[in-house]
DNA sequence: TCGACCATGAAACATTTGTTGCACGGTTCT
DNA sequence: AGAACCGTGCAACAAATGTTTCATGGTCGA
């Protein structure tokens, strides 16, 4: 039989952890919450705190090829090892087709939407955010990749303005919402280059039925922030790859949502936990401890 | 006798240090440039590293006000143990309701998640995307807020790999979907806490029908990652506000997308230019020049 | 120079560590 | 039903741990 390949102690655990016996499940889970006292802590204090016999931690090590606690614990040990050099150093070798160029690929974007996010205006989002929290209604709009993103900010508003809140075309053809649209009511459009037509209609739409609009987009000069009332910049290209980033749009979605969540005060407040409390009702969630 | 303010154990051995006989000067110096190794070898270890004797160690906590090595351990321990609240916690509570709260709120928010970009394990990334690469199929699984991400990781990978790409349950109920996974495919579960039932049991699904798992989530030991042959953390708590942030969950997905599109070579390449090549006929964009 | 003092290494100490053998209770297969 | 098996807790085991004691060698002051 092929092994996975090994990266970490833990990845290890994970995989075989299904497959183990109960006891031997519940401290695996145990070590994997807990591995920095793993790798401080003695194993019959650990035995002690997970409610569990000390031998288990041995019979768990070599369940999943280590000759013995003492083996894991010393992998454990050397995964935590804080790496001397930064964890830029990647960037510091040569940009070479080898086998880490895929490493060096994704370290080099992260770094770029990374150096991105802060050059969001934070008062353009402020701005913007009391426009929605005046807004008697709120339509987001979003066509290809920032479906994504729209679908995040109306999960995000609806949790605490359910009723007001809604994706346009979510229930029919866009045409019927374009034709919903009414003063004292805010359009949100997402995109960036290229533009969907779709997009610039909404925004089109929303302007001449004297909504507010607000744009998120990678340009002033995007044809659907024409006569918005809020444009909301981030970089879309600013990362090397294949893909337009939306990681930008993303945290302006979510700063937007979470400002205009301040403004509403305690009723939205009451709204979100009201929300909450129907989810843990229906036991949506996994309940805390096992 | 009035102990001097103890903020960290490693401060006051470097206090300490030049009042020492030399041989315990030699020993503290190791102990605070090897302060990690110091916690978690053992004493003898250290002392044959150090070329020094056993004792001197427990000597040397006695002289700085430990009750012995042990005492001085542990206090390194704790003051290494990483806090389970983000750093950012801290600057978030002193916060007033000022005119210009709105604003810090955003760029504490953006700078957080800024700061917890750099820290997703490229290699983890590259190796799932490797899995990606590999599977004869593709489910992905977000529910909630996660679904934002989901999609728009299935939006990516479709545009390279249309027919083999697909959202749990997007096509009926989930329970279909669950007794599809066959081996050789690959499942990405999106979730952070508090975890959902549904996900959950995604994950077992995929577990038991031999598929691939891959899990993003905010934690090795969140329960859609048990079995898991990939986990790809971010920090969802790493930003102030109210909502987890997504930011991270993105860019992961984002990467995963374009490393896997990446391994695709030229046959990735030529579906992605026909996809493109579709969309500009059928005039979704709108046209270059204005 | 002698004696008191301290730093230092080696060895012996009690304790704690990780490990393993064993018995009990439950399940599964014949 | 019987037997073989597996998972589990308990207790005894040898090894390793941190600590202490003791003897040695050096230094400083009277």
């Amino acid at each position: 039989m092929v092994e996975p390949a090994k990266s970490s102690p833990l990845s290890e655990l994970r995989i075989a952890l299904p497959s183990l016996p109960m006891r031997l499940q519940e401290v695996g889970r145990f070590v994997a919450a807990n591995d920095y006292d793993a790798t401080t802590r003695s194993m019959r204090d650990l035995a002690a705190e997970a409610g569990a016999d000390p031998a288990a931690f041995t019979r768990l090590a070599k369940a999943i090829g280590y000759s013995g606690w003492d083996d894991l614990r010393a992998a454990l040990t050397e995964a935590r090892r804080p790496s001397p050099t930064s964890p830029f150093s990647a960037r510091a070798k040569g940009r070479r087709h080898g086998p880490d160029s895929d490493v060096t690929l994704i370290t080099d974007k992260l770094e770029a939407e990374a150096a991105g996010l802060p050059r969001i205006s934070a008062h353009a989002i402020a701005d913007a955010a009391r426009t929605l929290h005046d807004a008697k209604r709120i339509w987001i709009t979003g066509y290809r990749s920032c479906r994504s993103v729209a679908e995040l900010l109306n999960y995000e508003l609806r949790l605490f303005r359910p009723e007001q809140v809604q994706i346009v075309g979510a229930s029919g053809p866009d045409d019927l919402d374009l034709g919903a649209f009414r003063p004292g009511e805010a359009v949100i459009v997402i995109g960036f280059m290229p533009y969907t037509n779709a997009s610039v209609r909404v925004a089109q739409a929303a302007y001449r039925a004297g909504a507010r609009l607000i744009a998120i987009a990678d340009s002033v000069a995007a044809p659907m922030a024409e006569g918005a009332d809020h444009v909301l910049l981030f970089e879309a290209a600013s990362s090397p790859g294949f893909f337009p980033s939306l990681t930008g749009a993303l945290a302006i979605a979510q700063s937007l949502a979470a400002v205009t969540f301040s403004l509403g005060g305690t009723a939205a407040k009451k709204r979100l936990q009201d929300t909450e409390a129907r989810l843990a009702a229906t036991s949506t969630y996994v309940s805390e401890k096992g």
